[in-house]
DNA sequence: TTGAAAGCGCTAACAT
DNA sequence: ATGTTAGCGCTTTCAA
């Protein structure tokens, strides 16, 4: 069945046909009431590759996550993935797009993923979930062909050339480290994320910045690399209980719950002993008993205003490349005990 | 760039090079190596819309979740989705697949949403993850047009027409229970979740179907319809502690976790005064304290053999519907008590 | 082993 | 307001 077919059945012509699939003008009411009932009767929908090879569309965008889906969170949160996945395809389903999904693969060496992407040729354009490090090879093969992209994230190279939608981190950490200054607390220990993590990197740098200003000297002994997991802060913490320390910066939420979980079995209070400030306020933050101090980003606005900078692009409605940071938020709950 | 430019440049015509890159026979190696050589050094794909258009075959299968993400899990857990999206997107990309994602929106009925699925036509089959009632809409369109697809669980109508791959629910929580009942627990109470979702009924059929056997009368003060959530397993065990059972059979792990933070909360230890049985062992069974004692069900091996069946079928392999009950197994841990 | 040519279903420029 | 026609880039006979 095919714009042919529908135009005999009609009596009229491909190409009147075609306008009305497209809600084109200069098609007279009656002709197109007639040609839309055809359609309708016999269930006709136009086939996309013809519509493809002539105007050099999609209409489809790819989702690219250059990394199994629970390499960074170790499966025990992937709250971040599905929720970017929900608001990307929301936005581009809002905005008549399809996505492809690309996934990274433990078993595939990343040129190998990119390759794949690049020849695939079915997409318009892609958004990246860029939280680890090592998309660079990626995001120079796009720039060099030409195709649109945008991130949720922020991207380590090629600064100027890129449009993401991100969050400023650095200062949000600050922010939280301040906080926790601000209750009086001195010794102020980190767990945070793995450092090819830009987030992680990047609320880590707000750590040292808070202490800095605060001018109290950093204490390499304080500061732990771990994972965005409940598990990693709860062995992370383990590791703290023995210096001392009266403040914690997790640079996530679940890492702030494991911290308590490790804080609580040492007979230890939250916040009396060791008052806390997390970073996401996932809902998991609120949930906890007490319910978790922390920084609010929303996720969802990060993914769907990337998927907007992309579509936008797509359309035509911009040009350059366009970068949103979007604004955090403490949010004070019982973690911390200070009031503002 | 397209093939008759790199027939110019090879000095050979379009429909030998057509032939080097489909990998056809009839071509001297020489000239082979030519054409090759041609191809690399432009790095020239070809167009999937000409392909797609005269193969009638896009290379492209469609992965249906027909609920918004966060839905079933409400964001306490989504383990069950992107494991499912990883193992799916594993075995395409293996066998030279793409996907198109569909996810659910809360803000469009299901009608429009199958609409939007079934009009796209870019893709050769669907994979459907089909934990929820609701689709048969979706699959009487799809049996009636004869696209090809599979579920990722069992579906409850055209049960003889569509390929699946799912487990044995009911047996499954029999056991669950008769490992209760062994344990020498005779108030055992249920927590399962919405009845919306064939899971949580089967396993609630499993579970009346255990008791009978022992000759345990059903009590229906003890059987609560919750969510797969740790939240609701918490606010349901609490519903429970005045009830005075000695075993319970959560329908998931985080059911049993949540159950376990009640018992826990009221001063109760488990097992010795309320017996657990869990159902999936996510990674969070193993991790709780005690281990949870659960039924383990392979959600990554559900989603492969879904997805293999459809490439089977779509590459011809496999005509009739084909399905597929996958083997669970009793995971002893320390929540029961009861050694085998 | 290779090339010429037809045609997949659609849009868009042009003609009417 | 509608029809005619020329491709878009590819695969696939058919002929050589």
């Amino acid at each position: 069945m095919n714009l042919e077919d529908i135009a005999k059945r009609a009596g009229v012509s491909r190409s009147t046909v075609s306008r009305v699939i497209n809600g084109e003008e200069y098609v007279s009411d009656k002709t197109r009431k007639k040609v839309l009932a055809v359609i309708d009767e016999v269930g006709f929908s136009p086939n996309p590759a013809g519509r493809m090879l002539v105007t050099q569309r999609t209409c489809v965008i790819g989702i690219v996550i250059p990394y199994p889906l629970q390499y960074v969170f170790s499966g025990d949160d992937p709250y971040y993935y599905t929720t970017v996945l929900q608001a990307i395809t929301d936005v581009s389903y809002g905005r008549d797009y399809a996505t492809l999904l690309w996934i990274g693969n433990a078993r595939e060496d990343d040129e190998r993923f990119y390759q794949r992407i690049l020849r695939n040729r079915l997409m318009d354009g892609l958004v990246i979930v860029a939280s680890v490090i090592g998309e660079e090879l990626l995001l120079r093969h796009l720039l060099k062909n030409g195709t649109p992209f945008t991130l949720v994230g922020r991207p380590l190279n090629y600064l100027d050339q890129i449009s993401f939608a991100t969050v400023d981190n650095v200062s949000a950490a600050e922010q939280a480290v301040t906080h926790l200054i601000k209750a009086g607390r001195t010794r102020i220990g980190i767990i945070t994320g793995e450092f090819d993590n830009v987030d992680a990197q990047e609320r880590w740098q707000g750590y040292k910045n808070a202490l800095a200003t605060a001018q109290i000297p950093e204490d390499p002994e304080l500061m732990i690399e771990a994972k965005f997991t409940r598990m990693r802060g709860y062995h992370g913490m383990k590791q703290l209980l023995d210096k001392n320390i009266d403040g914690l910066f997790a640079s996530s939420d679940l890492i702030g719950i494991g911290a308590m979980d490790a804080i609580h079995e040492a007979g230890l209070r939250v916040p009396e002993d060791i008052a806390i400030v997390g970073f996401d306020d996932f809902p998991v933050a609120a949930q906890s008993s007490p319910p978790l101090t922390t920084i609010r980003q929303s996720v969802v606005e990060k993914a769907k205003v990337a998927t907007e900078i992309l579509l936008d692009m797509l359309d035509g409605k911009v040009s350059g490349p366009k970068q949103v940071i979007l604004p955090t938020q403490l949010v004070i709950r019982q973690t911390c005990g200070y009031k503002i």
